[in-house]
DNA sequence: CAGCATCCGTGGCGATACTG
DNA sequence: CAGTATCGCCACGGATGCTG
């Protein structure tokens, strides 16, 4: 347990270069790194990332897909992702109205990183239903 | 750019693994991937998270590295990281208090995930900068 | 120092209704 | 079908005060 073993090895300094991410003032304009950490981390945008690296979807489609999502978040969400570049967004003039939702390069990479969270979520589910067993039977 | 060369490639079949987080009936106990990931992705979870990868902290110690996180927040956060066996805390019976928070093997896990994630969103902050730009100046 | 309890405001978010 | 607009709730989260 002691070493990770892992990939890019957060070892000394490593700190350093999320420093503008912790570091942060309060009462200013807020870091941009934290606000896009937050809009890719928001509740559905994890969901609509993972989903959208499968496939391009349409409005619709993709509402079907990520269960629970309301119609109003479904569109604010995907309007976030496309302004910060993550989601293109084709709407086509035709009756009725068609609308593909597809990732950017951009929204690839950012995908890429949240759906390997959440895959190793799913790997460790039981896990942390484990932990959470030992910690509640601990204080009863 | 446009294949992504990165690790786990999600290429086909990759949604399957997923469906349990995506697709969820509503008015249902709420899936228990989904309730990890959104503690992991939470506000101040990620950024706790990430801090202690670096090394571990006590409680006000971390208050002051995490720049905008209030006491209770804090508090509460960890609990939860606590409970879903991602952070160890380590209360030692001296005068004055003093509790070490560090992360478990699973918590190291999870934070190399969220660590990645947070350093990909640093790199990229240029990219959704202009991103932006073009989305807002597109329809002025 | 660590952190729980309480109060309370803001806004996130769902539900509903309406438009192109 | 693909959204916008509006209303209203409640829970997230900050501020303050108290305890061990």
């Amino acid at each position: 347990m002691a070493e990770s073993t892992k990939s890019p090895r957060p070892g000394e300094g490593s700190g350093e270069a999320l420093s503008a991410l912790l570091a942060w003032d309060v009462n200013q304009p807020m870091c941009p790194s934290r606000l896009i950490l937050e809009h890719v981390t928001s509740r559905w945008g994890v969901l609509v990332l993972a989903a959208l690296l499968e496939r391009s979807y349409r409005f619709s489609e993709l509402r079907r897909a990520v269960g629970g999502v309301s119609e109003k978040m479904l569109a604010q969400t995907l309007r976030t992702l496309e302004r910060d570049g993550f989601v293109d967004r084709d709407a086509k003039p035709v009756i009725p109205p068609r609308v593909d939702y597809s990732l950017t390069p951009l929204g690839i990479e950012a995908a890429e990183q949240v759906w390997a969270l959440a895959r190793w979520t799913e790997r460790r589910v039981d896990a942390v239903r484990a932990a959470r067993e030992a910690y509640d039977g601990a204080r009863a």
